[in-house]
DNA sequence: TGACAATATTCGAATATTGTAATATTCTGA
DNA sequence: TCAGAATATTACAATATTCGAATATTGTCA
């Protein structure tokens, strides 16, 4: 019975990191618990600039926690990676 | 994207900052995982010299990762933040 | 196609993190 | 108290992150 159990440390140290971040926390928190939303809509609810806001949705989106698509004139992010969701789903219990 | 429920946003994101490296998510997974752990036995296991160690260590300290205390010559780190706990354990899922 | 809205990228200054080497501190046991 | 083991701190160079301003890109619709 071995204990050989591994876990994918340098995925998960990206992925924290991607998290380690205030509004970057408060982003995919919020995603995770409620719909998708595009960048102006954020960036009006955070009191952020757009540029801003975009930079570190890029950041999330490396370390995918985010997904994007886009909507008509917009483009989307939600919270896709089972990973992330359990970690975030956590942070409220 | 308002935020009803809150969570502590900046304590999280502390936490996932002190863990968002490969070497200190080693160690805090491992705390976890099985038992304390004195700071020698760590930089050799780890092949990490040791006032590397001693200086993540410090980090995840404060982040309230870890605690410490005093066995005899040495010190020994273990989790006990149920905050943390609870997150790490995801990991392994 | 052109204007506009939405989003992304680039750049630079300020700040923070990282690892290593050197040194300091703290504690224990003789 | 002293020596030595265990741990912590400091200083520094290299690298990375952060934010805002300016600008660029992309897509929609008249």
């Amino acid at each position: 019975m071995k204990n050989d159990e591994t876990i994918d440390i340098d995925e998960y140290a990206l992925i924290f990191k991607a998290l380690a971040h205030p509004t970057r926390l408060t982003i995919a928190y919020n995603l995770m618990k409620k719909t998708e939303c595009n960048v102006n809509r954020m960036s009006e609810c955070l009191g952020i600039p757009q540029p801003t806001v975009s930079q570190h949705l890029s950041i999330l989106k490396s370390a995918k926690v985010l997904v994007s698509h886009r909507n008509g004139n917009q483009i989307c992010y939600k919270v896709e990676n089972p990973r992330v969701i359990k970690i975030l789903k956590q942070l409220s219990k």
